[in-house]
RNA sequence: CAGUCAUUGAG
């Protein structure tokens, strides 16, 4: 019922609930606090965890960190942190998710370090840190403009056996890109091509941007028509 | 697949 991708949906199905005197579960409001996340609604997300609470209704690790993420992407860090703290006092174990969540909002207030720190963290605990995990460090020292950083973010990647992804190489190719090194922003086009993937339409528009910032016009057209052309013809 | 990662976008 309530799987719909929808966000106006969404909500006037919520807001129905409460008027028919449903109590929401922490499931709803979870998926709730989510959407007002990634819509940059973080404040409203904050506001229904409040509401979640004086209802007495008990969050869960999933409330907590789509809370964090919801900080995160409005640069809250420090509201993150404090949710974290939350977090473990409700008797969570911090599991993979919720450090990851907590990274991001490091890296959006561009402290790559901080992040690196939790990075650490985790490893102590135990936790495994995954692909995305990688991937936000990627994120957290390109936005800082440590190109080296993020270079040896990805080449640990390769020497732990984790095929980067689509992202880590966009991510690494922005941290290029912000340096304004388009030399190293095709080498890695074509290494994303020699590893066998697909350079999409995201990595195109990323280039596109580039070279217009570095007013490399000619080049940008050369883009466009590859673009046009499906491109890639395996041969 | 209840919760975590990617490009640009004049107030």
């Amino acid at each position: 019922l309530l799987k719909r991708r929808d966000s106006q949906q969404a909500l006037a199905i919520f807001e129905r609930m409460k008027r028919e005197n449903c109590e929401p579960t922490a499931d709803t409001y979870t998926m709730m606090i989510n959407l007002y996340g990634k819509g940059n609604k973080s404040y409203m997300a904050l506001e229904l965890f409040r509401e979640m609470k004086s209802r007495k209704c008990k969050p869960n690790i999933c409330t907590y960190t789509a809370l964090v993420n919801a900080c995160a992407r409005d640069g809250l860090c420090e509201k993150a942190e404090e949710i974290f703290e939350q977090l473990q006092e409700a008797g969570h174990e911090p599991d993979v998710y919720a450090y990851n969540a907590l990274m991001e909002a490091y890296s959006r207030a561009g402290l790559p370090y901080g992040a690196a720190e939790i990075f650490s963290i985790m490893e102590n605990m135990g936790c495994e840190p995954d692909r995305a995990s990688y991937n936000i460090m990627l994120d957290a020292y390109g936005r800082a403009g440590l190109y080296e950083g993020a270079q040896a973010v990805f080449d640990e990647m390769k020497r732990l056996g984790i095929e980067p992804t689509m992202k880590s190489h966009m991510l690494l190719l922005l941290a290029y890109s912000r340096m304004g090194n388009v030399l190293k922003c095709e080498e890695i086009v074509s290494q994303m091509q020699e590893s066998g993937l697909t350079p999409d339409t995201f990595v195109l528009n990323a280039m596109m941007n580039l070279y217009g910032r570095l007013g490399q016009f000619e080049k940008m057209e050369e883009v466009l028509t590859a673009m046009e052309n499906g491109a890639f013809k395996p041969d």
